[in-house]
DNA sequence: CGATATAAGACTAAAAACATCTTATATATC
DNA sequence: GATATATAAGATGTTTTTAGTCTTATATCG
């Protein structure tokens, strides 16, 4: 298992749709620019949410993303395994095949029971709860708010 | 984090020395040979256990691979860190000066869990306990056995 | 000394991660 | 309907990491 890149992005795309709320259209520039992740690269990760079902696409203008579940409902292990698949630690845990070892191995054993913990505790976490802590000020986004004058930026 | 090729032989290395005990010297070929690791690869493998203070290693003619601790004294965590380094399942764990939002955000909270939760997982496990379980039978080794003709191979 | 074994690190190939670019398509607005 | 705007989809490119090999040097046994 690796946490890349494109998994924390995913994870940021959705805690900031969430601060949004369940259903509102949010554009993906402002995502990028809110999340400090590449635009072109948020598109290919929104659209592994979409395939997931966490997410729904809006295409044309004023288009965006909008989250299809309520946040309560969506746990960090969802968005994480839509982005990089499921979770294993050792390739073996995924593929017991890899290793003709495996069933008779007593490390493989290890890996399975630290890999189902890890699963639990990143399924316990959701969206709703996570933000409930998150100091996070939602202040307005340029675009959002009506004007379309570059702020601070050049 | 991520297991990587080097580290699981690692932990194959020092599980095949368990086998023989604390001390004992086990020459490279052999636990090449019996773990299925390629021997260039495992030297390097070796040496970075060495300098971890879990096992010895002895030059010349006749050299391997020795134990400097008793199986039950050592841990997976501490032969995995060993090679990988310090576990670390998303960059800001390891490094939280990495992302500004750190300090505040709740999602690294829970990465920070999840990691001290699989160290402690990976702490609990030493190789007495390993060993104790494993069914491996450990038939003679066509060099230890006092002969040098190749069995099989060729 | 000579045979054998590892040390140490350079080197290479392959894979994965990370990101961007291009062409196409969908939608709102005029 | 035309146009501007936004995303879709996937090809492409760059960089980093992983995995493994090779070469030269050094240590030890007999
Ligand atoms: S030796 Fe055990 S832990 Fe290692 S890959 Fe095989 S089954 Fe998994
Ligand atoms: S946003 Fe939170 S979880 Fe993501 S890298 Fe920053 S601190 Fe870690």
């Amino acid at each position: 298992m690796r946490l890349t890149r494109a998994g924390e992005y995913g994870i940021r795309c959705v805690q900031h749709l969430a601060r949004h709320g369940k259903g509102t259209l949010v554009s993906r520039k402002e995502i990028a620019v809110r999340t400090d992740v590449p635009p072109h690269f948020l598109a290919k990760i929104a659209q592994q949410l979409a395939r997931a079902g966490i997410i729904e696409i809006q295409q044309g203008a004023n288009g965006g993303y909008r989250l299809l579940r309520d946040p309560s409902e969506i746990t960090l292990l969802a968005v994480i395994e839509a982005i990089i698949g499921e979770i294993s630690l050792n390739d073996c845990v995924g593929r017991p095949e890899s290793c003709h070892n495996s069933p008779l191995c007593t490390v493989h054993r290890v890996w399975n029971k630290a890999n189902q913990q890890l699963r639990a505790t990143l399924q316990e976490a959701d969206f709703a709860t996570l933000a409930k802590e998150d100091p996070c000020c939602l202040t307005p986004f340029p675009e959002t708010a009506g004007h379309n004058g570059p702020i601070g930026k050049k």
